[in-house]
DNA sequence: ACCTGAACACCGTTCAAGT
DNA sequence: ACCTGAACACCGTTCAAGT
């Protein structure tokens, strides 16, 4: 809050006759982020590429705007997450002709996996191992942990970003067909 | 720290002659939260089963320590981490014959997804929506959240998570399938 | 080797007093 | 209606001084 006022020419208090606190602040900023939250799906055909790109959108805005990001991570849902999210997936998903309840756990499915894979990211790299760091690990398990690091580190993350999602929508396509 | 210290019947201070700072004694939780994670997958039949256990594991590691865990979420990689998680993956994964990017890419997403998921679940859940508060929306939009939100907060969430499984590893066999 | 007092540079927040 | 000074109850951390 002092930082804050500074940066606005004021002292700390005023802001209290903005604002009642600061989770208040911090729940407003995680509200603009969705706020931001741009999807262009009205070119795509077929409901799968348009709930794609919705989560393309939500890890965008990850990248954009990493310390938001794990505000809206961390911090208790509010009605604001709710309502940014889930409509633009519903949206998304028409034409899928789902009940209710199948389309809701594909939407937590789908946004596990995106919060999950974001987070992740937006934490960095893992850090090289030291050796002597590992001797609660065999030997072998100790060479394969060297071995995985740099490929972890080293991975092409929109690709493996649209694995994930494959993955996913393989098993949606499944669960559609089986009715 | 003060308050730690308190705890521990000695001043703050005297703490930095057992660990470098604060955030040190942040990663050591973490890592003692790791350390704790019994995975029993012996008993179990085929990789599958093997590795849903394994992130079973992770995932009521975040119910029985959700503070810690949202450390884990959203500080960042240390070798513990990995060296704690991936080794239990690969060693559920054996029999399944994947050339190691592809495992990478499964843990990836396995562990982004559960992350996830248990993340949402340990925030709690959904405030009931006040009217005037989704006045951004349409009437019928408003009309779709207000249906939603209960049936959201209501979910049986370890059915609902083990449906997002569901999900995925049909993925994984149907690439598995593919070679 | 470990603990402590004093000190430094910070926090968020309240409230009476000012304009 | 908005801002401010003073104050309260906190933080994490350093360091010289003690045992």
């Amino acid at each position: 809050m002092r930082r804050l006022g500074r940066e606005l020419g004021v002292e700390a208090m005023s802001l209290y006759n903005h604002v009642p606190n600061k989770e208040a602040l911090l729940d407003g900023m995680v509200e603009v982020l969705l706020a931001e939250m741009e999807v262009s799906v009205d070119g795509k055909e077929g409901w799968e590429e348009r709930v794609r790109e919705v989560f393309r959108s939500f890890r965008r805005l990850a990248h954009a705007h990493p310390d938001v990001f794990v505000l809206f991570a961390v911090r208790p849902p509010t009605t604001s997450k709710v309502v940014w999210l889930l409509p633009a997936f519903l949206d998304a998903l028409r034409g899928a002709g789902w009940e209710m309840r199948t389309s809701l756990r594909a939407f937590r499915a789908l946004s596990s996996y995106t919060i999950g894979y974001a987070l992740v990211e937006v934490r960095g790299s893992v850090p090289e191992p030291a050796r002597d760091r590992t001797g609660i690990l065999g030997a072998a398990e100790e060479e394969r942990i060297f071995e995985m690091v740099p490929i972890l580190n080293g991975a092409d993350r929109d690709a493996e970003f649209e694995f994930g999602l494959d993955l996913i929508f393989t098993g949606l396509r499944a669960e559609l067909e089986r009715g």
